[in-house]
RNA sequence: GCACCCAUAGCUCAGCUGGAUAGAGCGCUGCCCUCCGAAGGCAGAGGCCACAGGUUCGAAUCCUGUUGGGUGCACCA
């Protein structure tokens, strides 16, 4: 057990002494109550507001029941001091010998150091990325990508079953305008001079394969043909290379889906009716006439009935259309029964989705609301926009000339590495720069650069120390850890708030956090690690003392382990060396 | 007009779901190797946490309103 989940268990037993001695009333909620490192390191090791929290329920003073509390946890072996403090903390400081224990753990844990049981084993869907299938993956798509995925990697390691969903919307009218494209190129391909793309087709280069492709499998017989002929086939085989393209992009990123949904085979199947079936018959869609838009005045618009769902009962502003007057299905009403199938497989629901779609969140989770009756939660977290900026000017993108900044070039100058981390230093809900020359910078402004120096650091004080003839000791049990003092211990107390780290950013679907722990892990280090130069015999390595070495070594591995654990969460490669 | 997000040091941003004296990097002012551990470290200056109310033992954090910025408001995806 770390040293957190120990402490916090020695609190709630203490706790239940309280109770049986008619202290504290029997059954009081202790939700509330935590256990954490104090801002001020002077107050000690760990921190609870417990006797705060329970006082008033309690219908006793904080300050006696903080006493009493404190009183119980001073008599714990890993306990070196209890004080009250202020309205009530009670602040807790450990011995050393039970900070020097925790490295042992982190050494005997190593990869799992940190990992939990927190998600008992609950199947969580995220759906993450979702570009439509017409053309490469785009900057737009990046950070969404990035983001989710180091989600799912921290829901996994906290004992969350995840599937890594992807959505495909090759349903829609976009991908007949990327059939019409590929025609394009196909009647290109057969040598025919197309000229300039037309206004409302797709211009991009990545379509000549694909019309390459078309022409070699079916020769001229499409060339001549009316559009009802070849659309359905030209669709399918275009989404497909689309995917092929989009997967090797999310490979670059070190990103691989479990499921890749079809929106088209959903409704194939049906299951949209099905949907809309279920809630017609909880007065849920009802035919109306759909209220004008607001915001510019609209020009054609006119009322017309069209199947709607009552997302007003869930707090929408408006109900929402199902189906196009022509009879084909919204987006939102194909993803209504595309939730609902995940619905029927998950215990918890998670969306990424782009700034672009914020309007769209309460529909669809009003739909998941009301399909499961309430029994499924969706998260929807958005992620805002990302400007690219070079040399501290904004990249100039144009949608429009195909000219967009793709994946696969930032991921070429800058590599995967740099772009998950950078993509991972803001929080997801905050707007933010990515500066090309910034996330490539060998300097402790670059977080990346700054946390892999630390990693690179530890693995060559191991390399080092092999080439003086000391072979790092590997047996914990012959490691005389008491060599380690105050400013060595400073490090293992930071080390080993990762594993509480790594649930809370779980809690609050939150991935940076691990990304600004890793700085200021780093931080401390590159701090210890100077210690060295004003003072030699601060080294990790001191020849004429072999114990002090082993001890210390043994520590930075540790911290080393630390770090790695946080940078695979991340997806990023830890690097043994700088070059 | 409406919805959502944001507002913290000169700049870019953290702040662990309400805790104690508000943190980091950059920039600025100093300092630490006559390279075998400086791509780094130490110290200093810099704050009315946009503004005004509210909730309570306690608010940068939660609620309401105001102001400023961003995104979005189709039968599009």
């Amino acid at each position: 057990m770390t040293i957190y989940a120990s402490m916090s268990a020695h609190l709630n037993s203490a706790l239940d002494v309280l109770e049986a001695r008619g202290v504290l009333p029997v059954g009081l909620s202790r939700a509330a109550i935590t256990l954490e490192p104090p801002r001020d390191p002077a107050h000690g090791d760990m921190a609870t507001n417990a006797a705060m929290v329970l006082a008033k329920p309690a219908g006793n003073n904080p300050r006696a029941l903080a006493e009493a509390l404190a009183g119980e946890l001073a008599q714990l072996d890993l306990v070196s001091a209890v004080d009250v403090a202020g309205p009530g903390f009670i602040n807790v400081r450990l011995t050393d010998d039970s900070w020097r224990s925790e490295i042992t753990l982190i050494a005997a844990l190593g990869d799992d150091y940190g990992r939990s049981t927190l998600g008992g084993n609950s199947v969580v869907n995220v759906e993450y990325v979702s570009a439509n299938p017409t053309g490469p993956m785009h900057m737009g798509h990046c950070r969404g990508a990035v983001v989710g995925d180091a989600l799912a990697s921290l829901l996994e390691y906290t004992g969350h079953k995840v599937v890594r969903e992807y959505y495909v919307n090759d349903a829609g009218g976009q991908v007949d305008v990327l059939a019409r494209s590929a025609h394009l190129r196909y009647r290109e391909a057969l040598g025919e001079n197309i000229g300039d793309i037309p206004e409302g087709l797709y211009p991009g280069d990545y379509l000549v394969p694909v019309g390459q492709a078309l022409a070699a499998e079916f020769g001229d017989a499409y060339v001549a043909a009316p559009e009802s002929e070849w659309l359905t086939l030209f669709r399918t085989r275009a989404v497909a290379q689309m995917m092929d393209l989009i997967r090797a992009d999310l490979a670059l990123l070190g990103i691989h889906h479990d499921l890749f949904t079809s929106e088209a085979e959903l409704q194939a199947a049906g299951k949209p009716d099905q949907a809309e079936a279920w809630l017609r018959e909880h007065d849920l869609v009802y035919d109306g006439v759909l209220e004008a838009p607001k915001g510019e005045a609209p020009e054609d618009w006119e009322p017309v009935v069209l199947p709607l769902f009552r997302a007003t009962r869930y707090g929408d502003d408006q109900d929402r259309p199902i189906k196009k007057s022509d009879g084909s299905w919204t987006y939102f009403g194909a993803d209504l029964a595309y939730h609902h199938e995940k619905a029927k497989r998950s215990d918890a629901l998670i969306d990424i989705w782009g700034a672009d779609h914020v309007g769209t969140v309460k529909r669809i989770q009003a739909a998941v609301t009301a399909l499961t009756g309430g029994k499924t939660r969706l998260d929807v977290k958005i992620v805002q926009m990302v400007r690219l900026m070079r040399d501290g000017e904004p990249v100039k993108m144009s949608k429009r000339s195909g000219n967009f900044v793709t994946l696969a070039e930032v991921i070429e100058e800058v590599g995967k590495d740099a772009v998950r981390f950078t993509m991972l230093t803001r929080k997801a809900d905050a707007q933010m720069d990515f500066d090309f020359a910034k996330v490539v910078e060998a300097s402790k402004d670059n977080p990346v650069f700054y946390v892999n120096y630390a990693h690179a650091r530890i693995a060559s004080l191991g390399r080092r120390a092999l080439a003086m003839g000391i072979a790092p000791e590997t047996n914990a049990a012959a490691i005389d850890l008491s060599r380690l003092d105050t400013q060595d211990l400073a490090l293992v107390r930071l080390a080993a708030t990762f594993p509480r780290l790594v649930e809370s950013a779980t809690q609050a679907r939150e991935p940076h956090r691990i990304a600004f722990y890793l700085n200021d892990l780093a931080g401390q280090f590159h701090s210890w690690w100077n210690l060295g130069n004003d003072d030699p015999l601060r080294r990790a390595i001191l020849a004429e003392n072999l114990l002090t070495t082993q001890a210390r070594l043994f520590l930075t591995r540790a911290i080393g382990q630390i770090l790695r654990n946080g940078l695979a969460l991340l997806g990023v490669e830890p690097v043994e060396e700088m070059r």
